[in-house]
DNA sequence: TTGAAAGCGCTAACAT
DNA sequence: ATGTTAGCGCTTTCAA
């Protein structure tokens, strides 16, 4: 396979001269434009179809057409966040014909960076990213490489072009006010690499700030340098609970993942929810409503916020007038484990 | 914000100009070349620092430079299956400074066409494709492509160039003479919408095989026309068994999610496990071997797919031989309910 | 080690 | 409605 020299892919210059018109003909007619005679358009489809002609968008970018891809850089696929956030802007790019070209930072400024050149460099249409500590660099290029820029997830601090997301600090203290006010008093949490997920990070300020408005504070904090997931939070809890802390009432987790894994740990230790023990989450994940008891988290809405930056660019690159910020909000979940 | 009409980005020749060397020689020195002196190569640099200058790759590439795009397709999103494919590939492909261009097909062969069409119009280095359903354009355009195509996830059929995934009739196979093995008898079968997802019927295929080595048939079946999820096997598992089927001793779920959603379902209702009811799933996923008694399944190394499937690209592309197909295999996980 | 020439395949701008 | 001209910014020969 793909041994023999290639008869070298047909171009348009073929394609015009088997349908009998010029080349910048042909490009309109494949391109859809509305000037070309009926006539005309289906001679040209026929001819590009006979010859299996396939468009080469690298020579129409150069030439000056538009790219119809969109570099997205996101900090990580390994839970199912991100994943949601690409599915609802890979949905909207579609529906446009659009592309995501991808980069994963892993929460790394550098390699941020090094990405942002990288896709710039295939001068894309548009540009979404989900921040990891931007360099100056990287600030420099976005702001002077003349394309929609969104970023998304947080809107907390202040965007270079436009802003998607919802405010991480503003769930956690909604979630600390409205365990407050359900009676709870002795508050611990358990998170995973705070250090470099800054949205989590974010929320506990958040969380702390809502304890504080009550003059509490935290009886217990157990934090793993870990990505995070469902046996991490298990493990957490499981050492939470081992420390000589007090015991507390109601564990917060950096997100449902782990709370999930906290769940989980009290069925197999039989503590019952939310009777000896509550859990709250964050993120709203099909696998905490599912539970036999549905965990208390808030929704982020993962996929609105990737349709709505989606939406943002190509609104921009339309001409339209796009909104600086755009709060997506959040849902709390009050749900049986607290 | 980028309102002002840009002073059009330096080019390559305006580096060279202030470098006081040809355009070619920057090009050079730019691309890491080791035919330009050191002196040369630092004059440059400095030259292209101190303009901010962004290479421009659609120049390059068009030019017969190398792409370093590679085309991704895949069905869905929306469990992690496929992001834990997609980052394995990401990690591999942006080691060597590629990335993943992508679609969703949607398990849609038509959209999958399309967007093979898209893709293989930016002249991407490479192809990895999940494929849902081929049509005869789709292998037409992929065979004539001239660029390597690795075909993912199942290694069931023949490839058109080459292949990476494991036997999903293997594993349904190896799944059901297991837990005959085990002494269960009365097997049920809980699914998705598997008209679309031809991985699980192959799977489901292999199940029912090994059932017939034993004289065995299904005593019931649920399949619900939805994506799967977790809410959805725990709705599915409650159908089964509020319908008028012989009582199963085991149920097999078209994966892991389904399988979650079982066991939740019992424990929500008291069905203890595996004693009163055994349950199995397929994928090996974190939550459900996180859930207190962890669940019977079969791991499928989907982060090695990705991995496996971005260096036979690479490999590929730098002339190394390649195999035609790649078992990556899969791991039955004896667990607790079952 | 460096450079000059020639194009990659297409499209915007300006005719006609 | 169609065509002509002139590049887009770079890299591959080929030469010096």
């Amino acid at each position: 396979m793909n041994k023999e020299k290639s008869p070298r892919k047909p171009t348009l210059f073929e394609v015009a001269a088997h349908a009998g018109v010029s080349e910048i003909t042909a490009s309109r007619a494949l391109r859809g434009s509305n000037v070309v005679t009926p006539e005309t358009l289906q001679k040209v489809q026929e001819a590009a179809t006979s010859l299996g002609y396939l468009r080469n968008r690298l020579a129409g970018a150069l030439a000056g057409g538009p790219s119809n891809q969109v570099g997205v850089i996101l900090p990580s696929l390994s839970n199912i966040v991100f994943p949601d956030v690409l599915k609802g802007l890979e949905d909207r790019l579609e529906h446009a014909g659009f592309h995501p070209v991808l980069g994963i930072s892993n929460y790394d400024p550098e390699q941020e960076e090094q990405l942002i050149r990288n896709l710039l460099s295939w001068r894309p249409a548009g540009l979404v990213i989900a921040p990891s500590g931007m360099t100056e660099n990287s600030r420099t290029m976005l702001a002077g490489a003349d394309l929609p820029v969104v970023e998304i997830m947080d809107i907390d601090t202040d965007p270079i072009d436009m802003a998607v997301g919802m405010s991480h600090r503003g769930a956690g203290l909604a979630m600390a006010r409205h365990l407050i006010a359900r009676g709870y008093r002795r508050f611990a949490y358990v998170g995973h690499d705070i250090a470099r997920d800054n949205r989590a990070t974010a929320r506990l300020d958040g969380f702390t700030a809502g304890l504080n408005e009550a003059g509490l504070k935290m009886v217990g904090c157990v934090t793993l340098v870990e990505p995070s997931s469902v046996a991490l939070g298990r493990r957490g809890l499981n050492m939470l609970l081992g420390s000589d802390c007090a015991r507390p009432d109601l564990v917060y987790f950096s997100n449902d993942d782990m709370a999930v894994g906290g769940v989980f740990h009290c069925m197999a230790v039989g503590i019952s929810l939310p009777d000896q023990l509550a859990i709250a989450g964050f993120n709203g994940l099909d696998i905490g409503q599912s539970l036999p008891t549905p965990l208390t988290t808030t929704a982020s809405h993962r996929a609105r916020i990737g349709e709505t930056a989606a939406a943002c660019v190509l609104k921009r690159l339309s001409g339209e007038e796009t909104p600086r910020m755009t709060d997506v909000g959040f849902t709390l979940i009050a749900g049986g484990t607290s």
